[in-house]
Parts: C-alpha cells; structure tokens; sequence
DNA sequence: CTAGGTGCAAAATATTTGCACTGGT
DNA sequence: ACCAGTGCAAATATTTTGCACCTAG
C-alpha cells in the first residue's frame, strides 16, 4: 500500500461517478501534494481494482470506463450521445431475461452490459436551441 | 464503385457473420486475384457500411466488432469468453423495456446495445476435461 | 533487507489521416 | 480530363511492458 494507491483509491472512491483513466490522472495532480501519479500507475492499480471486484469496466465507444461495483447494486446505463454522461437505471426483468436465455441456451452466464443510446431531456432541448458544446465530465 | 469495394462488399455479405478490420484483411487476399486490399482501405469502406445502415458495429474488449444490418432483425449476443463467439438471440421484452425507460427517464433512444457474457456449451465441458486453447482467429 | 511498486521511455494495438497517384466514368 | 478512391507512411489514441530505481514493511 504506497502513497500512490492511497491517493488513486481516495480518489475513485470519493464519489460514485463514471470515469476512464484520463479523468483520473487530470483530476489528481491539483488534489495531491506528493505530485501526480504517473499513468502506467493508474492503469496498473486500475486493472487490481477490477480485479479485486472494486470497480467494474465497460468499453465506451473504444475507451474504457470505470465506475464502482463493490457494493452497489447491478444496473445498467442509458448513454447520452449529446453530452456524453451516463445514466443509471435498474431492471429485474432483465436480470430474468438473462436467467431464462441462460437456459435456452445452455449458457453460463458470467455477466452482461446493457447500454440503450439517444438523447437525455436536456440534449434533447440543446439540440433544438443552439449548438451544444460536446465537452465531457 | 471501385473493384476494391467490390471486392470488400462480396466478401462481407457473402455470409452472415461476425467480423473485425483484422479478420476481413486476411480472408480477402486468397479470394482474389487483384491483390489484397489496404488496411486504410478496409477502415474507410466500413465506416461507409456503417453510416449506410448496411452494417453495425460494436465494441467487444476494445476492438470493433461489425455484422450485418441491414435487412436483419434487431438482435443480441451472448458473448462466449471460451471461444470468442457470437451467439444471437432476439428479444422482444427488452424492447418493451426499452420503451418504458425511455417514457420514464424522457430519454430519446436510438438504439441499444445488451451483451450477455458466458460460458458457451462447449467451453463449459471443454474447460472441465481440458485446458482450452485461447488462441484467436 | 527485499519484494513489490513506481516512473520513464518505448512498445504494442487499433484506427485515422495527409498526400500524391491512379483508375473509373 | 476529373474526381472519388487508393496505398503508403506517418500520425493518433489508448493501453501495456521492460527495466532500473525506490520505498514500505
């Protein structure tokens, strides 16, 4: 446990947010004294969290995301196109579908990812309006 | 219409399957006399199926996965980590779902993407007698 | 002390682009 | 002839790895 993954895990767990591993390395420099943590780090303690169970990924139009898993609950996302943000929901009927599938085709499901694409409310709106700015975060 | 395009097209739709950049560079040399096609090729004439609703992509463990679109049925996969298959099914539930999130989050959808990951029949007894093979292509 | 962790630089992978050339119409 | 399409080489973007050094336990 050094000073680096300290920092990383204070980091990643501060908030429940999605995140890939540039957000990461933008957002830690500013917060930390000890200088920033270099990035083959971050992707290195990145694969451990996954490993251990504490993050989950999801690769998002070729780019990885992270978000938590230990201890929150399965779902998926809705994923706005227009400001890039994702948008968690639940579904049971999905988690059925997925044990009836399972059965009709002799598969053993391990895990799945479900995310349903379009426009959130205020994309929506943006779009009607003006030009809407395509910066992420 | 040039003959690499031409060259390109047969070979996609000649049956219907699963395919990355990779794989379609290394099935058409053999096929055809005219020599191979270039990889900047390949890339821009998928992107031209893409926008033309002739083919769909997804991503699959960050690299881009295309299969036919049109004239196909809306489907979804079950992903095998054992032998890197492609399983389709349909379903019409999650379409349902779809719409009833969409209406309940005053998202505007525009499509969806749902992977199952498993183990298929197969890999299942193959992993218990064996030490599969992971190996690609 | 010593094993695991870190940073730098370079490699690996996948995809895209600048640009001069070429082939289809 | 003209213009879209092509190939090469180089650029991008993301992630991974080799290796020498450092540091927590």
């Amino acid at each position: 446990m050094t000073q680096q993954r300290r920092d990383l895990v204070d980091h990643v767990f501060q908030q429940h947010d999605h995140f890939d591993a540039d957000d990461l390395i933008e957002r830690l420099p500013p917060k930390t004294e000890s200088g920033c943590v270099s990035r083959p780090t971050v992707y290195r303690t990145l694969v451990e969290l996954v490993d251990a169970g504490l993050l989950r990924k999801m690769d998002l139009e070729g780019r990885a995301v992270y978000e938590h898993d230990y201890g929150y609950p399965q779902h998926d996302h809705l994923y706005c196109t227009g400001c890039h943000s994702l948008i968690e929901f639940r579904s049971d009927e999905l988690v059925n579908m997925r044990k009836t599938l399972a059965k009709n085709h002799d598969f053993r499901v391990t895990g799945h990812r479900l995310i349903i694409t379009g426009l959130c409310r205020n994309c929506q709106t943006a779009r009607r309006r003006t030009r809407r700015r395509v910066d992420m975060i």
